[in-house]
RNA sequence: UGGGGCGUAGCCAAGGGGUAAGGCAGCGGAUUUUGGUUCCGCCACCGGAGGUUCGAAUCCUCCCGCCCCAGCCA
């Protein structure tokens, strides 16, 4: 088995592989070149990391090459900044483009070349129609279109036109240059598509070099020529529009004949990719900017703690196939804790302290013990941690008036600490509110390190806490789907699906010193409750932490089930 | 009453004439100083109806459902 063969199986099977393998074994193509070729006018999102796994995977598993290629054919809606971002975020799923950075913009001479050989081929020609007449002219899904009256003009009189387009002489809308087709096409894209419009706007690349710009049809099949792409993978919605893809192929003068091919997007449940979206809830501050945690952009599943190794498990477990389909949430989230579970460190966090004294504890002093880092990876060794007279523990770890099936700590029940000792529960002491605020307890020095003790007794559960002498407070920010249904949108308004309590901020906090100085980004998991990193919003006193994901609880799922 | 796609378990997904892979979720059990992890077990006759065949999820016919297309967006 060649080392092809390795890396392919690894990476699965799926019907665009099966395609590429037979071109590759009859010899149609020597060496795969694919491309990812985003519009920059968004951060990237979950639905991309599909796109561009599949693209940079294949090149890699058959040593081609996949090109990242930005589409920056609409001046009006791309910006500098999502092309410095989007370079950001594949580097940050794994991949690199090499030497091979290009640009749809860096073609717009050639493409304009190949735009005057069609209409010297009386391909294509210049339309006066207005936008809104255009749209009536195009016919309905159930009925032909008609000809434009501009339709036969003669070359010549094209030509002018399309030279004094690009000159600048007439406004945006006035004219646009379109294919010579078919108006009666069952195919709505192959009713005369517009390859060229007017666009007085400043491209971030071109300047005002130009003020006509090519559409995406005209420009991405001719760019993936110009490189050389073979394989040029996309999604389902440009089914339709292969045949004009082929079509402009086929009319043109270009050096390689690429060939599409449509794959389905990712979905996720509770969760939307809508780029026009997501830049709506950054515009009308919903979120935090395209970077919060909550956002599905990569941006945001990077500080979110997420691994982009993690995402790219999720990826390839999801398959690539042609039917629509949404993912269940706790699939990505298997992957996300599938990978943590094995690498994050352990660390012990309070979220919502409660006291603890141990009474036959003496006052002042205190003892140091070793908590193991990761019981799945013994190279990751042990640290120090304290035990003292004042600890915390977790509010939800205690009950006054246990029911049958909780394990944890209750008036005269004895649990564990973790790595500390046993301790029994004596009294919980109340305040004028009848809350309780406190709970005096025993410890057993027979149980040092939580190692049970000479006679055998066992407890039912072990809790993580933190000693009152060295802990340090923290933030914690607690993430909850950002919208309330798995289907957002659904009913029409996907603003009024936005879930109200996506972000709790605890700010009280209590953590081991181990964790003062978390490096930002860095995954770590607070025992018995979740994976978490350290957010940029740290600062040396405090730090903040993002819950990346819960560890799965069986207890909250008895306790729902009643 | 146009064209292009897709329909295999709650979700994702193999299989393309020989009698239903795998993963996630779920359920049951074992181990466990995380109610975590790990381990073991359970969990489908393939959208529907006909037909062809010794035999069909796989072939044929008809039907049903869902998605996409009427931007000078991509």
């Amino acid at each position: 088995m060649s080392a092809t063969d390795t890396t392919t199986t690894e990476a699965g099977r799926d019907f665009i592989r099966d395609i590429i393998q037979d071109d590759v074994d009859t010899g149609r193509v020597t060496t795969v070149v694919t491309r990812f070729p985003p519009e920059p006018n968004g951060y990237l999102h979950i639905g991309h990391a599909k796109a561009i796994c599949l693209n940079f995977g294949v090149a890699e598993e058959y040593r081609g090459r996949c090109h990242l290629r930005f589409d920056d054919t609409n001046p009006t809606k791309e910006e500098q900044e999502f092309i410095d971002a989007i370079k950001r975020d594949v580097h940050w799923l794994g991949f690199d483009w090499g030497e091979h950075l290009y640009h749809a913009s860096d073609y717009f001479e050639q493409l304009y070349e190949w735009a005057e050989y069609l209409i010297r081929e009386g391909k294509a020609y210049v339309d006066d129609t207005p936008p809104d007449q255009m749209r009536s002219q195009r016919g309905t899904l159930t009925e032909p279109g008609q000809n434009s009256p501009y339709r036969y003009r003669s070359v010549e009189e094209n030509l002018d036109l399309f030279r004094r387009m690009r000159a600048g002489e007439f406004p945006n809308g006035a004219r646009v240059l379109r294919a010579k087709i078919d108006m009666a096409s069952p195919n709505m894209n192959l009713r005369d598509p517009v390859l060229y419009r007017i666009l007085h706007a400043e491209h971030p690349r071109t300047g005002n070099a130009w003020c006509v710009y090519p559409t995406y049809d005209y420009a991405h099949g001719q760019s993936d020529a110009i490189e050389g792409v073979t394989h040029s993978l996309c999604t389902l919605e440009f089914e339709d529009h292969r045949p004009l893809y082929d079509w402009l192929i086929e009319n043109l003068p270009v050096p390689a004949h690429p060939h599409q091919y449509e794959f389905a997007r990712l979905n996720i449940a509770y969760m939307v990719m809508s780029k026009r979206f997501l830049t709506r809830l950054v515009h009308e501050g919903r979120v935090s900017g395209w970077d919060d945690p909550r956002m599905p952009t990569l941006a945001g599943v990077r500080r979110r703690g997420i691994p982009a190794a993690a995402l790219r498990d999720f990826v390839r477990r999801s398959g690539i196939t042609k039917s629509n389909s949404v993912s269940e949430y706790a699939s990505f989230e298997y992957s996300i804790r599938e990978l943590l579970n094995r690498t994050a460190l352990r660390r012990m966090a309070v979220l919502r302290p409660l006291k603890v004294v141990v009474e036959n504890w003496s006052e002042g002093r205190t003892e140091t013990l070793e908590a193991i880092n990761n019981p799945e990876d013994p190279s990751a060794g042990t640290r120090p941690i304290t035990f003292g007279r004042e600890l915390y523990i977790e509010r939800d770890d205690f009950m006054e008036n246990p029911p049958k099936k909780f394990f944890r700590l209750g008036p005269g029940r004895e649990v564990r600490l973790r790595y500390g000792y046993f301790i029994t529960c004596r009294e919980a002491v109340k305040n004028a509110a009848g809350e309780v605020v406190e709970l005096r307890c025993t410890y057993d020095p027979a149980t040092r390190g939580g190692n049970a003790p000479p006679d055998g007794r066992r407890v039912q559960a072990t809790l993580h806490w933190v000693a009152a002498a060295d802990a340090i407070k923290a933030e914690v920010r607690l993430y909850n789907h950002l919208f309330t249904r798995p289907d957002p949108g659904a009913d029409g308004d996907l603003m009024a699906d936005l879930n109200p309590n996506s972000l709790e901020v605890l700010h009280d906090c209590l953590v081991e010193p181990a964790l003062a100085a978390t490096p930002i980004g860095e995954a770590v998991q607070f025992e018995r409750i979740g994976y978490f990193s350290a957010d940029p919003d740290s600062t040396p006193g405090k730090p903040v932490f993002n819950r990346t994901v819960g560890l799965r609880d069986t207890w909250a799922r008895v306790q729902t089930r009643g």
